[in-house]
DNA sequence: ACGGTACCATAACACTGCTATGCAATACTG
DNA sequence: CAGTATTGCATAGCAGTGTTATGGTACCGT
């Protein structure tokens, strides 16, 4: 299929090229001649090895989940599984405002093929862990993590799009993720106060990972 | 400025015209050509009119707010507002889910202009009155009506975007409905057991405002 | 009735995604 | 090792886009 090196060299320079693109300059300017003058090839390049355009951006949205699985990575386990997904919840919110071109080609273009469902269910895997912790230690009462977690990135994808399309300011969205944090966890069993006092060692704990634009 | 009558003929055909394809077809179909077949008149009416394809698309932005005001304005106000708010939640994702690429251009891309902010935040007025009587009748705890109503729109809205992009199943956004709603008015002071009967009641009151493809 | 003005139809420009064609270099085959 | 087949990309072109410049035409105020 693919024998030589030089092959997956171009591809991979397209695929750079277009997230880097879409991260710095937006959608606009994700063409295929924009593609071929930053990688030095044609435009062909990108039919043969993506199909064409919306091939190309069905790869950069699985690269942007992929990026969004390494923000969650960066967060470390400790006793508290509480505060690790508050914690989850700032990677979350970092990694979106770091690059918002990207989030909202990942979460918010409508799906071009099922397996970028599939990819953006895996990245969520690491919070539905915690999630499923958290009810173990019994912080929150038994439920189904799936569902719980859904609530949770709920809350932060809405956030998120709200911030992004200017409806909200980032003051709303800081002082809601902390409100909305407390209200579902304490809805979900845990006690107000450990609540309260998780969230607060997640904001803590997330302080010096400040979002940098990429 | 405008003095002839026939002027404002072709400038709410091409906002109607605007409108209806953008619903029917989504965001490809809004075409300056397409837009001179559909009214019978040239290319050069966008401009003339709305200086350009970003003003035309900022007006029918504008005309999504307008549409869903009148979806709030169907859910009457009762002695129960919790049940109130809970219908305007379900009155809001009946916008959304009958004009799906309506609510994408009105909520997803990023605003043109900040009039177009203004313009969403008047919209939700009518939920927030509802919040602070909520507040007033003693089912949540003194607090900013904005405040809480921040909660209640990223909590639709998550729920409404991942629908669309097809990251949740209407199955879970309905049953997160429920849940979020209940978490969230607990959160915000309400018995758990009066919460869950508003919803409930809300869920009952809404159940005949099925979204009808527009 | 006439001047002025606002509106729109026509045509063109630069741009887009995409396809057909051909060439050159690589990989298989005997 | 020689010859062929195949893969990958450069070139050029097509149909489509937003936008602009240029006219003409119908209206409005006087």
């Amino acid at each position: 299929m693919s024998p030589r090196v030089a092959d997956q060299d171009v591809r991979d320079g397209l695929l750079e090229a277009g997230a880097r693109l879409l991260a710095r300059e937006g959608p606009a300017a994700l063409t295929t001649r924009r593609l071929a003058a930053e990688t030095g090839t044609s435009t062909m390049a990108v039919y043969t090895h993506f199909g064409g355009m919306d091939g190309l951006r069905q790869a950069v949205r699985a690269e942007g989940f992929t990026r969004l699985t390494g923000y969650f990575e960066i967060v470390e386990t400790t006793d508290d599984p509480v505060s690790d997904l508050s914690a989850m919840g700032w990677a979350y919110c970092f990694n979106a405002v770091a690059n918002p071109q990207l989030y909202r080609a990942v979460f918010l273009e409508p799906p071009i093929g099922e397996e970028d469902v599939a990819l953006g269910r895996a990245a969520v895997q690491r919070p539905i862990d915690t999630i499923a912790r958290c009810i173990e230690v019994g912080r929150f009462d038994p439920a189904e993590p799936e569902s719980l977690a859904v609530q949770v990135w709920v809350a932060g994808h809405g956030m998120i799009t709200g911030l992004l399309a200017h409806l909200l300011t980032l003051d709303e969205v800081i002082e809601s993720f902390s409100a909305m944090g407390r209200n579902l966890f304490v809805g979900f069993g845990d006690d107000p106060g450990k609540a309260r006092r998780s969230i607060e060692s997640a904001q803590e704990r997330m302080r010096d990972q400040a979002p940098s634009a990429d």
